[in-house]
DNA sequence: TCCATGTGTGAGCAGTGCTCTCTTGTACGA
DNA sequence: TCGTACAAGAGAGCACTGCTCACACATGGA
């Protein structure tokens, strides 16, 4: 209890560096080879250690694993939270174009990681309940940007399908405040569709569909499109 | 050259069947433990047979994988040009909920096998050339529809961007006729969210967002909206 | 100062994909 | 009809994997 501003020990800290240090070269592996081909051992000789050891501070292959996603949601969480912090609040089709631009960026920047977390989960792997905060980053900002769409641009017609409204009710819980049922469906669909359009494309859906010099513009004319389309922001 | 139709040779035809009896096996595999759980070993036990032999019908776990692929595709496009050719050639909107609520069914049915073609891609793994055949049957029937929407209900505004004409060069190659830009774009748009829809449902990230005894109204809910807001279809 | 405890080692088990050599049955050509 | 070439299966083996366990050892904390 000397150097340290909170009273760690030095063993804790050492064991938390440590713990960095294999979560590190994990993701520098992840990035390199894919999720199902992430060895425990081979991490393990990267970073100068018997394989044995590294199960001092991961379990198992699976909490590894579980551990990168937290990593890879925070991350995404992060840079789409930075870039439209960027944009003016009144502007939501600028928002709307942050978050999903953000997004494709990041995902086209580290694939493994965006299929870890966005692709077909791992077999007989359920995230455990410590990924949901994380995983929600996003979806919160899609969520106040659904909000204030519903203030600033009120939808022309109301859905006049009650069960809809049960359907949605978890959705209108997140969200939080008064958002009709119409505007809540045009988020969840301009959701899905965003990840949808992603993956599509990172896993070579799109291929021999749209040239691989023209993806890029086609992306913001879709999600343009999807903003307009779906309602969720004013034409022109 | 007795009983059969064609002089196959009677090795030949033992042969045939033994690779049937191996991707039946494997399919199983497939359905209960996923796709990287997939052992070339534990399909040769249950086959019978030891595992160096099944090296004999597919030359690694790849070529194998591959053949489950082409399987998958196969099966899908079947099932869905079964359901859509119930429908008559007039109800657009029919066939569009037929494609895409069978796609859902199949999907659900099977999720690993779903996971296989639609995932995340097996790493290092590149879909052959022989994938592309039976890959293609559901977006031919997409394509169809598109081209009748283009004929029956054409786009009540033409899209303006001339670069997007170029992007979509090798979807109108491949839908044939003459169809305007603007119900292209829309067309690809539609098939981005059906699969987006499917795979965000599959793949557990509705989780929490819609209760699982809504979800088969609400896929109906959204299918109906994306044809009518793409303007795929006429509203009402 | 002393030792309980946290941390790393190395052997080992059961599984994997894949290759190789060897044997055997039999389909097919002469 | 017969002999054989060849396809097909067997089995051992290599290098890898995840994971467990008994062990050694340094050291932080009392």
């Amino acid at each position: 209890m000397s150097g340290t501003t909170r009273a760690e020990g030095v063993r804790a800290q050492a064991r938390e560096q440590m713990r960095a240090t294999i979560l590190d070269t994990a993701r520098d592996h992840l990035a390199e080879h894919g999720a199902t081909a992430l060895s425990l051992r081979a991490v393990a000789r990267d970073v100068g250690m018997v394989s044995s050891a590294v199960y001092r501070y991961f379990p198992s292959r699976d909490a590894l694993l579980t551990a990168l996603i937290i990593d890879a949601y925070d991350s995404l969480g992060a840079a789409v939270e930075t870039a439209e912090a960027g944009v003016d609040r009144d502007d939501l089709r600028g928002r709307w174009r942050a978050i999903s631009l953000t997004t494709r960026r990041w995902a086209q920047a580290d694939p493994h990681q965006y299929a870890l977390v966005f692709g077909s989960p791992v077999p007989g792997y359920a995230a455990p309940q410590d990924t949901v905060g994380p995983a929600s980053r996003v979806t919160r900002l899609l969520g106040d940007l659904v909000v204030d769409v519903a203030a600033l641009s009120p939808p022309d017609v109301e859905s006049p399908d009650d069960t809809l409204a049960e359907a949605l009710a978890p959705v209108a819980a997140f969200v939080g405040g008064t958002v009709p049922t119409e505007v809540l469906l045009r988020g969840i669909m301009a959701w899905t569709y965003l990840f949808g359009a992603v993956s599509f494309e990172l896993f070579g859906q799109r291929n021999a569909v749209i040239p691989d010099d023209r993806r890029d513009a086609f992306f913001a004319t879709e999600i343009d499109r999807v903003g307009v389309v779906l309602g969720l922001l004013p034409a022109g």
